[in-house]
RNA sequence: GCUGGUGUGGUGGAAUAGGCAGACACAAGGGACUUAAAAUCCCUCGGUGAUUUAACAUCGUACCGGUUCGAGUCCGGUCACCAGCACCA
């Protein structure tokens, strides 16, 4: 049989849609498995060969799974709001609506011509006002908890994108989409209350499967310390607070600092005697974009303020105070104790400003560097906390400040409340009415989905208002509360938002009533398993698992924890070794490599190209081997002969791969699994024939893999009447993996002198008895003393000399 | 700087739990078949040095040291690279 792949593939994809073998059945008793990848975006571009890593491995998940009796939900979707759409929409003044549709249709074909087993009934796209509507009604319920709330504040502004970002999309003081500067600019936008999740969201990271690599990205992100709020008197009617995490140190504290953005400064006004001074240097500070702070202004800079001063409240001595942008407005008080002696940024601003540094922690060499050590030194020249351990000293000093109302402890997160606001057209409308009267009222539950207004131009605006501000008929409603003339707010959500809990939607996706029936929620969730990039864990993954969390808590889901098991692939770089972009011009197409190859031979190297959890490059040549070996595999049928059963030569070489197949697809080394099956093919090949058991077996394994070629032999060999879908995945007996006999080595002194084969059931005696007739053994041993005669079993004996 | 991870042939990568390093492929070289090419099949393929009626010795998993009968794997140190965070007090 010649391997017509082209028409193999698109046969047999037909077959399984007409008799929708993929379906997810209704039936909640049965065994579930939820596998879940990450909906993607369906861009202009169209998929290239990185993103489909992902894809297909679920894939193989999921088809295992199915054959081991699983009722399977693979499911599929469009994350569809997002800029790329609008600016391209923009550009070539079309709608973003059709762009979009124009986008799926490409995405949809290509994910179909890779034979994915996703169930297609159940596709979902968010910028469907049936779907976002949901996406609306738990902002609302979000609003109703007081956990999305309207604040005046400075926010990432991208320049280019002319629109507001979340923390988590700024990086390095750069726009993650479009590469532009950050800016700050003080605006009033709606925030979601992500902090006050915090502590559940690192607690309750030991309750899942994730690899340690994505546990601590999340910890490190939310970024939780423990320590002390401080207040610290002044000439002055008010304290500063401040927050510290050694107040160990409290005695070598010799001056403040507080932000350029400290509302002191407003306060004290009139005591300053230098406030031109300062108002020149705050003005400066806010001139900073977040990507000079970072990279330019590593240099300390700061001003005295003049006319005030604090008191240390164990020392008792007068501390300068300063302001500098290296302290933060947006984490603990905005204010801090500097104690130069034991922190490299006090110690390098008060090398500059010519500040007293006094050790107060012995070990360390102050005339070179500040010595921030915790888990090593002494305590000295603090009083009642001289010769503890910088641990100890802490824990009596916070007891200290507390029973004198000096302190308190208070634990601080890096987290920020997340910026929930984008002034952009494509995005899911917030649905909020501004009244003048009643402020902020929701727009009514039974009034959504509040639409997106059909409009020509939705160019974003210079002023950095919403495009929507623009259309008079759509903002200009009454108050649902008190009737009076009131505004639609004219924001729309980010991206982030549909994404954030669409894998909920799947359970039921045509439901107009709730977001999804609660028995589905009941019987589906938690998701089995989710495999994603890690470009994710701290956007989406966070996002998702708190307003997971918190729809939990309002009784809308019976879990407190998303997903079970979350696991990462590495990315896929072109064959430079450079991430594959269009612009760098190394993008490979699935299409011209399913046109060529056919989509067996694309799936299955995609699964053999390596480590699936680490970074590989993509090489063209590397296709050729798995094309050749499914073309070694449709050649069976040319060797085949009519025995039936397995042979006794090659039965443990086979129950081996069963096993090994079986379990390395579980722990997601495809690249061994399908290794092992090559190997198995080889061994079958020696042998010059097959029979129709070996065939069966060979072929129930390889089909989740290359599921078109395995159905197209399956039938050539007329199995059964059934699709491999629908078949049962092949077991494999532990004690038929055992060979009746193999080679162990020989070692002398832990080197390999020689080999020799042995039988199952020979003792340690018998073998060493043997092993010392070997001439190799022999030559080496001759009269010297044996020490030691060591057998591991199974595998080797080593003998051990003087 | 901090946190996590990685380092194995010309290349991608294997190597349960400390037990024969280099599985499985790619590339390369040689051969068979062929008018030729493609396809297919067979052989070689870490370094060095021997041997060629014999298949042996020796080194080798980033580097230095340690534990062990035995280390790619464990421990200590060094270097390099990747990812995330980055003035978070």
């Amino acid at each position: 049989m010649e391997y017509d792949f082209e028409n193999i593939e698109k046969k047999w994809q037909e077959v399984w849609e007409e008799k929708k073998i993929f379906k997810t059945k209704n039936n909640f008793s049965d065994k579930k498995f939820f596998g879940l990848i990450e909906f993607p975006y369906p861009s202009g571009k169209g998929l290239h060969v990185g993103h489909l890593r992902t894809y297909i491995a679920m894939d193989v998940v999921c088809r295992k799974r199915r054959m081991m009796g699983y009722n399977v939900l693979y499911p599929i979707g469009w994350d569809a709001f997002g800029l790329p759409t609008e600016n391209f929409a923009i550009k070539n003044k079309v709608h973003p609506q059709k762009v979009t549709e124009k986008n799926i249709k490409n995405f949809r074909r290509q994910l179909k011509s890779l034979g994915i087993s996703f169930d297609w009934e159940r596709e979902i796209k968010t910028t469907d006002p049936e779907y976002y509507r949901w996406t609306q009604w738990i902002f609302l319920k979000l609003f109703e908890k007081n956990l999305a709330y309207k604040k005046k504040m400075s926010v990432n502004w991208c320049t280019s994108c002319k629109c507001v970002l979340a923390n988590e999309e700024v990086i390095g003081g750069i726009c993650e989409r479009c590469n532009h500067e950050v800016i700050q600019k003080v605006k009033s936008q709606w925030m979601l209350k992500i902090t006050a999740y915090a502590q559940r969201l690192i607690d309750d990271l030991d309750k899942v499967n994730y690899s340690s690599r994505i546990k601590n990205q999340q910890k490190n992100w939310i970024g939780k310390s423990e320590g002390v709020d401080i207040f610290f008197e002044t000439n002055t009617e008010d304290k500063i607070k401040v927050y510290s995490t050694r107040p160990d140190t409290l005695f070598g504290s010799t001056y403040l600092v507080i932000s350029p953005e400290h509302e002191l400064i407003n306060t004290w006004t009139k005591k300053l005697d230098n406030l031109v001074e300062i108002e020149k240097y705050k003005q400066q500070a806010k001139r900073k974009s977040d990507f000079e702070r970072t990279k330019l202004a590593k240099e300390k800079t700061g001003v005295k303020l003049g006319g005030v001063f604090a008191i240390n409240p164990v020392t008792k001595h007068k501390l300068p105070i300063f302001i500098s942008d290296y302290v933060l407005s947006s984490y603990g008080t905005g204010a801090i104790m500097a104690v130069p002696a034991h922190d490299e940024r006090d110690y390098e601003f008060a090398k500059k400003f010519n500040l007293a540094i006094i050790e107060v922690v012995s070990g360390g060499n102050l005339s070179k560097q500040a010595y921030t050590a915790f888990e090593s030194g002494t305590l000295v020249n603090s009083d009642f906390l001289n010769g503890l351990s910088p641990k100890k000293a802490k824990e009596k000093i916070i007891l200290f400040l507390e029973t004198n109302r000096l302190g308190e402890r208070k634990t601080n997160f890096k987290l920020r409340d997340w910026v929930f606001s984008r002034q952009r057209y494509w995005g899911e409308p917030i649905p909020i009415i501004y009244c003048n009267r009643c402020g902020y009222v929701p727009v009514s539950e039974t009034q959504l989905p509040l639409e997106l207004p059909q409009i020509d131009s939705y160019e974003p605006t210079e002023t950095g208002e919403s495009p929507l501000a623009k259309i008079s008929e759509w903002i200009n409603v009454t108050c649902p509360k008190c009737g009076a003339k009131a505004k639609r707010e004219t924001d729309t959500m980010p991206q982030w938002a549909g994404s954030s809990w669409y894998f909920i939607r799947y359970l039921d996706p045509k439901n107009d009533e709730v977001l999804a029936n609660k028995e589905a929620i009941n019987h589906w969730l938690p998701i089995d398993w989710y495999n994603g990039g890690m470009e994710h864990t701290t956007l989406h993954l966070l996002y998702s698992r708190f307003w997971y969390k918190f729809l939990y808590d309002v009784g809308v889901v019976s879990t407190d924890e998303p997903y079970k098991k979350r696991t990462s692939h590495g990315v896929i770089l072109g064959e430079n070794s450079e991430k594959m972009s269009k612009s760098r011009g190394n993008t490979v197409s699935p299409d011209i490599i399913v046109k060529k190859y056919g989509a067996d031979t694309l799936r299955l190297y995609e699964m053999f190209i390596g480590d699936f959890e680490k970074v590989v490059s993509w090489q063209q040549g590397g296709i050729t081997g798995c094309y050749a070996f499914l073309k070694r595999y449709v050649n069976l049928l040319n060797i085949s002969n009519e025995k039936k059963d397995l042979r006794k030569e090659l039965e443990a070489k086979f129950h081996q791969a069963i096993k090994k197949v079986t379990e390395d697809i579980e722990a997601m080394k495809f690249n061994t699994a399908i290794s092992t099956l090559m190997s198995l093919l080889n061994e079958i090949y020696l042998t010059k024939s097959v029979t129709r058991e070996e065939v069966r077996i060979f072929t129930l394994l390889l089909s989740v893999f290359a599921p078109h070629i395995t159905e197209e032999i399956w039938e050539k060999f007329s199995f059964s009447n059934k699709l491999l879908a629908q078949e049962t995945w092949p077991n494999f007996d532990e004690e038929k993996c055992k060979e009746d006999s193999f080679e162990i080595a020989l070692q002398v002194n832990g080197k390999v002198r020689d080999h020799m084969v042995i039988v199952f059931s020979q003792t340690k005696e018998e073998i060493l008895k043997e092993a010392k007739r070997s001439k190799k053994i022999l030559k080496e041993i001759k009269s010297k003393e044996i020490l030691k005669e060591i057998y591991v079993k199974n595998k080797l004996i080593n003998i051990v000399l003087r």
